[in-house]
Formats: C-alpha cells, structure tokens, sequence
DNA sequence: CTTCCGTCCACTGTATACAAAGATTGGCGA
DNA sequence: TCGCCAATCTTTGTATACAGTGGACGGAAG
C-alpha cells in the first residue's frame, strides 16, 4: 500500500541535468521533501489513524520495503518519533508504538489540562487577538459538523482549534508542547459518543468567548476542565481519583 | 580529541565468537552502548559546555571523523537533539547550533517558570514527599559550593536540584518538558556572579520548605519566581516588559 | 568595475553491504 | 516427556559508496 514515489529526480537524463532549461524539473529541489520527512508523516499519520496499533512492533525492514525505501530514512523517521513519544526503540530489539500505561495516561491527561490552561490562559491576556475570528469560524465548522455527525470533519475541526488556541498563547515551545501532547491523547477520542462531541464543542465555544473577554483565569479554567472532561471517560475507567482538578 | 574506542567486539578473535568462554567479553552485548547514544551525549554536552557556540555549523563527516565514526550514527544523533531544539537542520544545508532570538528567550524563560511553577506545586501536593530529603541534601551541598565559589559543583547541584523537584512532581511528561528546557536555558548561567548566585540558593532552600510544608500556591510563585530571576538579567537586557508574572 | 554565468567543491540525502545481537526452532540427552 | 543446547534466522547497528544540491570561486562580457 501507499507506495512512494521514488527518486523521482533521477528520473531525469543526464545531459539535462546540466542545463536548467526545464523550469518544472528546476524547482525540484525547492520542493523536494526528504524521504525521511516522508515517512516520519507518514508513520505519524498511521499510528494516529491506527493503522499501526499501540504495541505493534515496527520493524525497520519491513517499513522500508512498505514504503519502497531503504532503512536509513526509516531509522531517522524512527527516532524523531520516538522523540515525540510515539514510539518506543529499545536498543537491539527495535520499535514499537507507543502503549501506555493507565499512570501514564492519567499523567498525560493531568499535565495536557494544565498546559491548554496556560495556553488559554495566555491567548486570554493579549486582548484583540488577531486569531480570535479565525478560532471562531473553527468552532462555528466544528458545531455544524458535530451536529450533523461527520466525524471526520469534526476530528479535523478539533485539532484546528486546539492549535489555534495553542498559537493564540504567543509562546513557540509551550505551542510545541501541547502539539506534542495532543498526538499523545490521539486514542482519547477513538470511543467518543455524539453527546459528549457536541458537549466538547458548546466548552470550545465557551473557552473562546472568555479569551475573547480577556478573562484569563475563567479562561485557564474551561480548557483545562475541557481536557479533564474529555478525559473523563478514559480515566474514570481506570479509576481516577479526582483530586483538587480545581488547582490547575 | 576525545577519540571513543572503537568497535571493540569485533577485536575478539574469531574462535571467541562462538563459545563464551570469557565472561568479560560476554557481557559485552549487555553493557554495549550504541554509538548513536554516545555521539548523543557527546554532542549534547559539548553544546551545553560551550564547545560547540551557537550558529557553528554542525557538519556530519566533520563530526564523524572527530569521533571516529561514520557518518550515520551522528545523523542519528542530529536529529534527536534537533527534537530536543539544541540543533537547528535546514533541509540539504545541514544542522547548526540552536542560536535563540531575543523573543524566542523570552518565551523559553516564561515557559519554564509556569512549569518549573507547576512542578513545585505539584511537589507540594503530595505531602510526604520521599525525595524531600534527598533535595535538601542537594542544597546543602549547593548552598556550601556556592558559599566558597565552586562553580562547578554549583552547577552540578543546580542542575540535581530542578531534576529532583521535577520528579517530586510525579508528571513523568512534565518532568521530560522541563528537562528539555532546561537543556536549552543552559547559557542563562554564564555570566552569573557570584551574589546572584547566592540568592538563587536562598531561593532554592525557600521552595523546599514550602513543598514540605504543601503550600502549593507559595512553592509554585516561589519557583515560577526562582526561574524569572535567573533570567532576570538577560530579559532586561534585552528589554522586557515585566508584564502580570504574578498571574503564574 | 560590476555582473552574470559556468565550473567545481563541500556537503547532505539515500542506498547497499556487512557485522553483531536477539529470537526461534529443532534435536538430543536426561 | 521435558528441558537444554546449538544452529539458524531475523533484525538492528554501523560502515561505505554514490548521487544530487547549494554555494563559492573565477572568468568573461557588458
């Protein structure tokens, strides 16, 4: 499946490769993407699409063979990845998707909560922000498409706005982070009910109205309540005890 | 300089390989490091030592030969301190050292206070915590270094104390996050005296107490304040506009 | 003197080859 | 029959080779 165009710059004849006559083949370069980027994306959308589920073991070979490459763009998608905890390489027996933990759910649930928070909490102190209608028209999208059941739609529409909201923070590496994080907790929205995806979107909407007033502490405290409650379900199954939410 | 031993498996006899007669050489598998790691840490501490300036150029068959190895293994490693953000990589133009505009300080440093605050909030909630005692064996020695001008071990302790309280926090994300902020803050350090340096364990030996005492609200300001401070004299030189730093 | 173009060089991107470690399976002995 | 050992296979770790890009340098034309 999804076999990758390769090497399409070879593809050229050698006597062109001298005279850049041919404007569309003289802009390869320009657009050229790694191979390595290519695969990491394309792992990344596997693994949040659950083509590759969590435990499966992602062997270097066989990728490169998938994706008609050789291993070396593989291993360095592998460990930019596993850099951003979507996969764990344990040294001499390779990777796997990340799987974790029910502590380790609860920790990235915890600490996702009190990241949107800050990045709410700050969109909120710098009033008159030039992204506020662009998050508005996210969450007017992202209404009509709950409503009307399309979850595609409604998945894009969600991480639209919590990466806008995340921008509106104005701070690159918290931005990063909460990216980071949100890939983490792809698996929360695998079992999600109609009822709580319009519910998830009357908090959007809410959360935005108090950035826009300027509220940051109403603000801090939706988002992150907003995270803790699309949480909820996973983590009152694995039995969390839901201490001081309020603190953050 | 700083040559690393080479392949040293492949220095065993042939008839060696295949009864494992010699317990030393046995274990060698287990012991083994892949060079990636080393390159990796080489790299990272050569970068947090100074060695490497930010905006030198990294260039991988430089880097390859100085540690003699080949070029693969510092690919790697390139990219794993690209995530961390110690290296920066052009596509086709290779990596450099991270070199941080004024703005993106000023974001790294406001970053690190609200979490190095939430660390120590969080710190503070788990009344009891174990590695109380273990920290304030940190500041005793840090506070003792600092108080006869060993700069080095200063450092030593610093670094020990925030990895400490980070992981009183229990978040092992949060802790990771921090870790990796820190790694970037590292030149905050360079041009500290040594008064400043006094304050900071001052500081240091007040957030302990409050953990311990689980005031959440004081370990968190005292922290998210400890982190401003630091960088106080580098944000004012570049001119920052102390804005709400009490609302962390 | 400046500017443009072509050539060359340094460097990265990717592929292939081989070595070492771990997993597996089959056979042999107790 | 069960367990252990060895041979084999699978997979990762590392090295080397080569193609292609981008920039630097130098020469020629204006």
């Amino acid at each position: 499946m999804t076999q990758i165009r390769r090497r399409g710059v070879e593809e050229r004849l050698p006597d062109e490769s001298q005279s850049a006559v041919q404007p569309a083949l003289a802009r390869v370069g320009a657009i050229h993407q790694s191979l390595r980027d290519v695969i990491e994306s394309e792992l990344r959308r596997g693994i949040l699409a659950g083509v590759y589920v969590p435990g499966e073991r992602l062997v270097e070979d066989k990728l490169a063979e998938r994706y008609g490459v050789s291993r070396n763009p593989v291993r360095e998608a592998l460990r930019v990845l596993q850099s951003e905890g979507l996969v764990e390489v344990t040294p001499r027996k390779g990777a796997t998707v990340t799987r974790l933990s029910h502590a380790e759910a609860r920790e990235i649930i915890e600490l996702r909560a009190s990241l949107e928070g800050l990045c709410a909490r700050l969109a909120a102190r710098r009033r008159s922000n030039p992204l506020s209608t662009q998050i508005r028209g996210v969450v007017a999208q992202g209404e009509a498409a709950a409503s009307r059941g399309d979850i595609d739609t409604v998945r894009l529409m969600n991480d639209e706005y919590h990466a806008l909201v995340a921008k509106a923070g104005a701070n690159r590496y918290l931005e990063d982070f909460v990216r980071s994080l949100r890939a983490r907790t792809h698996w929360l929205f695998v079992g999600t009910d109609v009822e709580r995806t319009r519910a998830s979107w009357r908090e959007h909407a809410a959360i935005l109205i108090a950035i826009d007033d300027g509220d940051q502490e109403l603000a801090g405290l939706l988002a992150s309540r907003h995270v803790t409650n699309a949480g909820g379900v996973y983590l009152e199954a694995v039995g969390w005890s839901k201490e001081a939410p309020e603190s953050d």
